[in-house]
DNA sequence: CTGGTCATTTTTTTT
DNA sequence: AAATGACCAG
């Protein structure tokens, strides 16, 4: 038990500007922290909890509420360090995503909840195939209502507590009613399979702690100190979670800056920051104003970027660190020079100024602007990771175990059962599954269970009833097996990832890889399968709870139990998540993902209308304000260079289309940025030839003495051809060639890919 | 039932 | 460009 006299009080307090001290030395009743970026909130927040205990709180009875798994994990190393080893890892506050807390006290509270222990999560992808299975209920034409759309309608409803029937209520227009058909049915199904989407994690906690007035009793007297990071990203019902938490004891301390709230499009609500005095009153508010990252120039594109908005809550951000390199804004020829452009930027700052990988980043408005860009630091030799936690989980390999997973914790789970029952292809097909199915509904049996019966079904063939019984058998089988004891897996090996294995070999699914003669495609796929046993080998579940309280919880641990934890661990990673900070590569994200990172030197590409601001948000004033934070952020991860960029030219959906300069770029304060047209204004053609139109910003570190002037050259086009003149430059040096087919052609050297021949 | 080809559609961000 | 879905031959 840590006492406070063993807390160096007077360390937690050194280097602090005025502001930040009155923040951490806050310890009862309401606080808001405006946290400007780069305002050393976290350190803030973790010495605020030190100081927590210092005072005399209780490691557990401290709750700190997060958005992503990394920024949970970082808390939680940050306190135990600020605390200097006087916890261990049984008694440390509990530190937690909004979602994983959800889940995983809907499973202990799973009969005040209403819900079945063993739920399964579903992600975006089941949650779509949940949806389709809806519309084709509620007898509406799937071309009319696009999953993605209906998914969006029902978040929002569940984002704001809105139950089916209450959505049914307020359904006036054709629309909502279709959409209130559609969510009726949807909810009937994760009902049945016993199944919670995201949104459903919060609602349903929100509704628990409204209902039991017991549950909320425990809550409030087991966490008496709430801390929320983010908070400009809560949406209504993690609201009614953290009011409900708090209810009682007040003691509330929230962190956040609606200059960076970029997900309004997920529910999040920016009035929740912006009225958090009118929610709890009395509160103390704290504005740290002092950004400690970036250089002067960085800051005020920033500032000055931000104040087009006018939903706005603080005053100006200010840096003492010296005014620093202004950042640099780029026009390029298409998408692969601006690629270049990027890895040029980083190769000189590494050679230059021996700034490591690690310590830049290359940011993005959509995903599919990745693929470029990798391509372009392959050729560069730059390591480089591309931000994707989702990814691996994506794969369809990995999807198939999972849901064998999911199907022995929870057999109801009608999603997962239907896309592995005949992966692999085991003979039970569509018209096999839809007769099973028909049967089934007449007896009003779950689909699993009608599978038991099938050898009472009409119409199968013999082969299809043995292959069904032989499927069955070895679920159940497996769901025998998953009841043994592992309560002892968190100090000897888990026996997670033997059992892992087995299900990948009995399923079938290793052996269609290692069979199959598709060789490269499929090894990689054999070798995700065995990432997928080493991740499940190194998983440790959190306790239900720490120390103190209703350690009891933490016994009982039988297999099933474990597997249904990492299930739903592997349910909740993020993007972010997957951002390793000593990796030693460069880092390749989305403007989302890079949300609460830092980098020495940061590149922001595709500055275009339509892509940031990105077309959704065009014409939606409160949107386009939303578009104008993410660009906000991009900026401010910037320590010290900063290079924004856009293509003149971009290829987008197979389509090379021309583009505007994004609205954003004509909002920098011109006095703290360079701008330098690295285009041509003539007309590109698909030929890849372009014409020069003057000579600017030459450099003479082009290696165009590789082909002097009257060299013989081979193009891959137009054949042989002599070289008449050359232009070095930087970026884009062009070549003039005379070629016998075509005549004269000025081409770009980097694009044209000349072979030198004589 | 399976596995192929052809046509159509897609428009963002993510727990 | 890529992914999904419909359709059809074996």
């Amino acid at each position: 038990m840590p006492n406070a006299m063993t807390i160096d009080t007077e360390q937690l307090f050194a280097n602090l500007t005025q502001p930040q001290r009155e923040a951490v030395s806050h310890v009862d009743g309401p606080l808001l922290v405006l946290a400007g970026p780069g305002s050393g909130k976290t350190t803030v927040v973790t010495r605020r909890i030190a100081n927590l205990i210092a005072n005399g709180a209780a490691p557990w009875e401290i709750l700190a509420l997060t958005f992503t798994n990394k920024a949970a994990g970082e808390m939680r190393d940050r306190v135990v360090k600020a605390l200097g080893g006087y916890v261990d890892y049984r008694n440390t506050p509990t530190v937690a995503t909004f979602h994983s807390f959800c889940a995983r006290q809907l499973r202990r509270y799973a009969d005040a909840a209403g819900l079945a222990e063993n739920y399964s999560i579903y992600d975006s992808a089941d949650q779509r195939d949940a949806i389709k299975l809806s519309l084709k209920k509620a007898d509406l034409d799937s071309k009319n209502w696009t999953p993605g759309s209906v998914a969006a309608a029902i978040s929002n409803a569940k984002n704001q507590l809105m139950d089916a029937a209450t959505y049914s209520a307020s359904a006036t227009d054709f629309y909502t009613r279709s959409i209130s058909k559609i969510y009726t049915h949807y909810q009937k199904i994760l009902k049945d399979n016993d199944a919670l989407d995201f949104d459903d994690l919060l609602m349903k906690m929100a509704n628990l702690l409204r209902d039991s007035e017991d549950v909320r009793e425990q809550f409030q007297n087991r966490f008496q100190y709430l801390l929320i990071d983010e908070y400009q990203d809560t949406n209504h019902a993690q609201f009614v979670i953290a009011y409900a938490l708090a209810g009682g004891h007040q003691n509330i301390c929230v962190v956040g800056d609606p200059d960076q709230s970029i997900y309004g499009w997920r529910g999040a609500d920016i009035t929740n920051i912006l009225e958090f005095e009118e929610h709890f009153p009395n509160a103390k508010i704290v504005a740290l104003g002092q950004n400690f990252r970036s250089t002067g120039h960085i800051v005020d594109a920033a500032a000055g970027l931000i104040e087009n908005n006018s939903r706005r809550k603080h005053k100006r951000l200010h840096t003492e660190l010296g005014e620093g390199e202004k950042p640099t804004v780029s026009v390029c020829l298409d998408e692969h020079h601006e690629a270049r452009l990027v890895t040029d930027f980083f190769s000189r700052l590494h050679e230059e100024d021996d700034l490591p990988w690690k310590e830049m980043a290359v940011l993005y408005r959509v995903n599919s602007l990745s693929r470029v860009l990798e391509e372009a630091f392959r050729k560069a030799k730059i390591p480089y990771v591309i931000a994707r936690g989702t990814a691996f989980y994506d794969r369809k390999e990995i999807k198939d175990a999972l849901s064998y997973l999911r199907l022995v914790v929870n057999p109801n789970d009608e999603v997962a059962l239907r896309r592995i029952i005949n992966t692999p292809t085991r003979g039970i097909g569509k018209t096999t599954l839809s007769k099973i199915e028909l049967a089934g509904v007449l007896k009003q049996l779950r689909l699993f269970d009608s599978l038991k019966e099938a050898a009472m079904v009409e119409g199968l063939t013999t082969r299809a009833v043995n292959s069904i019984k032989k499927f069955v058998a070895m679920i159940e089988n497996w769901q025998r097996a998953a009841l043994a004891d592992a309560s002892d897996s968190l100090i000897a090996t888990n026996p997670l990832a033997g059992f892992v294995e087995q299900v990948i070999r009995e399923s079938g699914l290793e052996a269609q890889y290692k069979n199959s003669k598709n060789n490269e495609e499929d090894q990689e796929r054999l070798e995700n399968l065995s990432e997928l046993i080493s991740a499940s080998a190194q998983f440790v579940p959190e306790p239900v709870f720490s120390e103190g309280e209703n350690e009891e919880d933490n016994e009982d641990l039988t297999l099933v139990r474990l597997l249904a934890a990492f299930l739903e661990s592997v349910a909740l990673v993020s993007d972010a998540d997957a951002i390793d900070p000593e990796s030693g590569t460069v880092t390749l994200m989305t403007l989302h993902a890079a949300k609460g990172m830092e980098y020495e030197a940061v590149a922001i590409v595709g500055l275009e209308e339509n892509l940031l601001p990105h077309m959704r948000a065009i014409g939606n004033e409160m949107e386009m304000e939303e578009e104008r934070r993410l660009c906000f952020v991009g900026i401010t991860r910037a320590k010290r260079r900063l290079q924004m960029s856009r293509a003149a030219v971009r290829t987008h959906r197979g389509m090379r289309e021309r583009t505007m300069e994004s609205r954003f770029l004509s909002e920098l304060p011109s006095g703290s940025i360079i701008c330098c047209d690295q285009s041509f204004d003539e007309d590109i053609d698909d030929t890849e030839a372009y014409s020069p139109r003057s000579d600017r910003r030459l450099s003479t570190s082009v290696s165009s003495g590789e082909f002097p002037i009257g060299c013989v050259v081979r193009h891959a086009k137009f054949g042989l051809g002599t070289v008449q003149a050359i232009t070095p430059r930087a970026i884009g040096a062009s070549v003039s060639v005379s070629f016998s087919t075509v005549g004269t052609k000025t081409l770009i050297l980097e694009y044209a890919k000349l072979e030198r021949v004589g």
